[in-house]
DNA sequence: GTGAAAGCGCTAACAT
DNA sequence: ATGTTAGCGCTTTCAC
């Protein structure tokens, strides 16, 4: 910026009023310090420049997703960046690889590199590692998953109406024997789908001792496996939810291996891409990642506007999408 | 860190120096400085230290996707994220939403925010604008597509190659009328394929006469519309080559609504989820996006290690994984 | 309308 | 083993 200086022949104050668009500049000094800006091909340092700048905002936001591979991360990402958009500010994601030491890492990350705020999907059992930082004054929202440990904004899917809804669908046509896929019950969400269809299943008066509940699967080939297990054991249903979207493609696969797909009733927890091309389609239990994006990008922006805004949880809610795996009857 | 240093009774370069856990300090020192910085809930600004910090690294590189809905990007991200931990380095992935005035807004942010380093995907025409960027030594690499405008490091598919190669699968399964679905010509990648599979024809000696082709195919609509009137016009193909993963998409839906899917064939450019569970399954010439992230933040910390490496091409080999489109035979 | 001086939080270079 | 001083690139404050 010096250098701009020099060769503009003004001082370096000045430079600093043309970058930024200040006022009280002649025309022709604009149009001096512009051109040496662009023949010393000058780039502001936003960070030197935050240094002193009051309020020190860096006009950045991070936002932390489970997994970069996920679909749902992906519509998340850019539903935010829509509204940040508006505001001037850059969003940068950031991925846990759903490895919980990863979690505090990433964050810490962030927060080195002072971001404005922080949108995050938690994987940890407890984010009371962040309790410290909360009270600095950093915005938080989480999103997903409601945290643990300490009180903040989230905006999250009606986990436990969606589960409860499928488990409907599901008694509606006529299935008593359903299984339940779910993730670890660690994670919040999983507890929450499991409670929504426990609770149908006992407004409908069946009994638990029909149904089978596993639980723990994190992945498509352990659901897979699962899946497989249950149809050769000695109880297997006549349908099944499952409570997350790569648990649902193990199902599916397993059902298609055993040439069930057309017999057993399926019911998904979180849309999929191609779902309703598949034969059948997969009926599921769809979240909004972009209502969820908008709602926690403008959260963030109004707790940075606001900081002293009551923690409040959102919840978004979630949408049965019939396709046809939901609406197999018993045989 | 100066309230570090009054609190723990030491001077502030004794602080910095625990925090960056440089020696020549006794141990108590250490330990007292920690504690200090504990109470005070002190986090270190990363930029304020790079602001002085020979070299200036902020220990960040920028990576600039497409579009963050596309699957591909979320391997590349993980990709890339898988090399860069191993560094210390942080990646920020931002999105370009297939918009190109946003590219060079992105750029920018990142530049703004210094980055050491920038891998990006491009949708503008000429990359010329990051020429004086690239002169002041912020290592370059591109991937997916090769820049225009300026000489740098870039990390593709063979996209000629696999487009050949799915060409010849259609060919030698008994079809000469094929179809050639594409995305604008603009695009570097587009014109590749299309490269591909008209040399691809010439080999097989059959006439361009014999072949559609359509390119501009921005994304699933346009392409499911214009395999629906390809198949309400005069000359109808029987087999489809569609070059990228959106236009595959349109294109299979297209056929299933037009109940085409098991009499035309179809073999499509980069993989798609959920594409082995179809009927027929769809066969694809699958891009490696995670070799090519990995290439890619190789590539950018050989750089930033030795600026002064020569600008070098590297080329990934893609794979025709035949699952049942593909192999349909004229009828 | 413009510029000089001080200082943001930190590290480099050089004391001690 | 520890502290002091200068200064990174910028914005603030205040003077002109």
């Amino acid at each position: 910026m010096r250098d701009v200086a020099t060769l503009a022949g003004v001082g370096i104050k000045t430079v600093s009023r043309v970058i930024n668009g200040e006022p009280h500049v002649s025309a022709a000094t604009i149009e001096r310090v512009q051109r040496a800006a662009a023949d010393l091909n000058f780039q502001p340092d936003l960070h030197a420049g935050n240094l002193r700048r009051t309020g020190r905002r860096t006009a950045t936001i991070g936002l932390l997703v489970g997994s970069v591979s996920n679909p749902f991360s992906g519509a998340l990402h850019r539903a935010v960046e829509d509204i940040a958009v508006h505001r001037g500010v850059a969003v940068f994601a950031s991925s846990l690889d759903d490895d919980p030491d990863h979690e505090e890492r990433a964050v810490d990350a962030f927060l080195k590199r002072r971001v404005d705020g922080l949108i995050l999907t938690t994987i940890k059992r407890s984010q009371a590692y962040l309790l410290a930082e909360q009270k600095h004054g950093t915005p938080l929202v989480f999103v997903d998953r409601e945290p643990t440990g300490l009180e903040a904004d989230a905006v999250v899917s009606s986990n436990a109406a969606g589960a409860a809804e499928a488990t409907r669908h599901l008694i509606q046509h006529g299935h008593r024997h359903i299984a339940y896929l779910g993730d670890r019950p660690e994670i919040q969400t999983a507890r929450e789908r499991k409670r929504g269809f426990m609770e149908e299943l006992g407004r409908a008066g069946i009994p638990t001792g029909d149904v089978t509940i596993i639980e723990g699967l994190t992945d498509e080939a352990r659901s897979e496996a699962a899946v497989e297990a249950l149809f050769a054991g000695p109880t297997p249903p006549t349908a099944i939810f499952s409570a997350q979207n790569l648990i649902t493609v193990g199902a599916y696969r397993a059902l298609r291996r055993l040439g069930l797909h057309h017999t057993i009733a399926l019911v998904g927890f979180d849309d999929i891409e191609l779902a309703d091309l598949l034969e059948p389609g997969l009926t599921v239990v769809a979240q909004d990642a972009a209502r969820i994006g908008h709602l926690a990008a403008k959260r963030i922006f109004a707790r940075l506007d606001d900081p002293a805004l009551e923690p409040e949880t959102f919840v978004v809610p979630t949408e049965l999408i019939p396709r046809g795996s939901g609406e197999i009857a018993p045989s």
